[in-house]
DNA sequence: AATGAATGAGGATTCATTCAT
DNA sequence: TATGAATGAATCCTCATTCAT
């Protein structure tokens, strides 16, 4: 019996959404993607490219959405001079918010563009992402600093580590979880734990 | 004059703790820890069953250690009726105590025992630690809670993404940096910033 | 409205040709050719069984042609007694003559034929030529041999040559140009220093 | 029964050198070769990166000494200023010189090399030799020319195709026969023919 | 104790061909 | 008549593991 196209398609995207969200790019099988749709291996082959272009098919629109919005958020930072504290907060709160925007419209595809992308082009979107945080952080201790502008190497390590935690800490948090507002609320919390722990910080270190 | 097995086996130790730390479990190839330990990969199998044998000699005593401490604090949290809260903190500490420790006599064997075990017996390692943590997160939501000892979903939910977003952050300090005086200060901050943080988030529900 | 039958095997045929000129025979692709010729590859296979089925579809009118001409000049050449050198001249002019009017009517197929239908039933043609102009050839060294009809080893390889890199270098010289005056005046500038360079040297033994 | 490292890799040369004759670089097949050295296709890699790593183990050496031999060719013909027709003609000799001493030391190799190296890094040899002697062949025309220097296209098709010509049958030759005497001998014939029929040609113009 | 040869199952990918619709 | 889905065997290649020597 003869099944349409799109219905292959479909039944290929959905094996290898679940194939890529258990094993990341690099480990999944284009066997067991096939065995899991109902095909031969090379029957894939004529709906896409290679195991890169099909990775590509379903993360696309996520990456995307997620570089035009990370794209913006960055020029408001370049745009903005004399920011205050709740600005960085608030752009953290945009990149937050973006990130659950779309893990409410394709969850699955953004844990693995995140989490599992290592081996394919999209490997880089973390730490992009990070990259992104850290100059929100820079910002934010530079202008708590004593000498505004000049951090010490243990204040950039600092700022570092701030970044890549919040970000990993998010990309947990997306992972472990399913329901949206559940995400919603639990970035919420990390993201007053750090401000309000940032902030305290800050304001020992002054008195 | 022939090499002594102790000493073969201790520079095939070397060759696979390279190896493994530079590719992980999974990517880690026998034939390079041969290479690099300057022999043949069948020569390998003379002193260990497999792959898995090999990389559990190498994470075994990190292992023990580290599961050791877990059960000695598990002990100590069940054992202490009525904590408070700086008694939790006091828990953590001990948990990162234990890590930086470990990272001190070992800190390439514990960053592969964290980061790098996917795919090998070790995988659930973090996992573990996170539980610890998840637990001892309860007794604290649980003694600040409203009706103590009964927690909602959303409580128990944070309690979680408290306990992993730490662990994870932990493993993520420990993976990024070699330096132990410099690890020991990161993880400091970040633990002061959540005990802030989760200080203040009680207080404000409590008014 | 569907289109007519012989419409269709034309088109395929025409984008067959261009595949096989491109590729040749082994390289060519069923599907390149059914999308060049705007259908799914199951259908050209309703007009041929097979690839080389397709392919003999091509070269078959101008395979017949040649092998046609091809005995003619063999019954002439066995037909004539006591023929003299500038007879044989004449012959390979024939030969000659033939690919060069084959090729001012079929270009193409006759490219295919000669030079890129190895892995096909008609990789052979070739050797054939070169087998009929061999045949030329050792009448030639016969004739001015100094036994005449007995010819030594050397003077059979030598003749051999002669008649392999002939055929060799017109195909060549068909492969390599598209204008086929340009192929005439090549080729006769060919075969002329093939006629002298022949005479001469069996002047030379002759003195 | 274990064979010697060397043994086993001469074993795979041997069947590699038969499979590759027979079908070229492209149409090789590692599972033919392996299937004929007696072995696993896994195995061959033990001794060999790639395919085109065996195939280079294979024609390297002759293809550094075909290089080299071509190289010094080409300064000599740059060098030389002045030069008449028999110096041309040395030149020729020297080519050809060089592919008869590399056919009596490695017949197979410069067969694959010459002819069967098609989609390797080395497909490009024939062609380099063919450019080589059209660069002679442009200067004999040159010299001969009315308006010296100056060549019309037709004098330019005119030398290629015999530059093209005389390269694709010494090719041939060499493909053809076993004997490295018969090879010489052969290839003077067929040189001579084309110097008596070039020198012919010319005076014929000249009256 | 050590070697190096060898395997076998796996990886991605290609492609002529078949066949139900 | 034509489609497009599907296959199966082929391609090169990798690697943990085994085993005779």
């Amino acid at each position: 019996m003869q099944i349409l196209k799109d219905e292959v398609k479909r039944s290929i995207c959905t094996a290898a959404l679940a194939e890529f969200k258990q094993h990341g790019f690099l480990k999944a099988s284009m066997r067991q993607i096939a065995e899991a749709a109902g095909m031969t291996p090379g029957n894939i082959y004529r709906y896409f490219k290679s195991k890169e272009d099909l990775f590509g098919e379903l993360l696309q629109p996520v990456y995307e959405e997620l570089t035009m919005a990370m794209g913006t958020i960055k020029q408001e930072i370049d745009g903005s001079l004399c920011v205050e504290v709740k600005d960085h907060l608030s752009f953290l709160r945009q990149i937050d918010a973006t990130l659950i925007r779309l893990f409410r419209e394709s969850s699955t595809e953004l844990n693995i563009l995140l989490n599992l992308s290592e081996g394919s082009e999209y490997r880089a979107v973390k730490g992009d992402l990070v990259t992104l945080v850290n100059q929100i952080m820079l910002d934010v201790y530079g202008t708590m600093s004593e000498v505004p502008g000049m951090l010490s190497p243990r204040e950039q390590a600092s700022a570092r580590m701030v970044a890549s935690t919040i970000m990993e800490s998010i990309c947990l948090i997306l992972r472990e979880n399913e329901d949206g507002d559940m995400i919603k609320m639990l970035v919420d919390e990390l993201l007053f734990m750090y401000s309000v722990g940032i902030g305290e910080k800050m304001r020992l270190r002054h008195t």
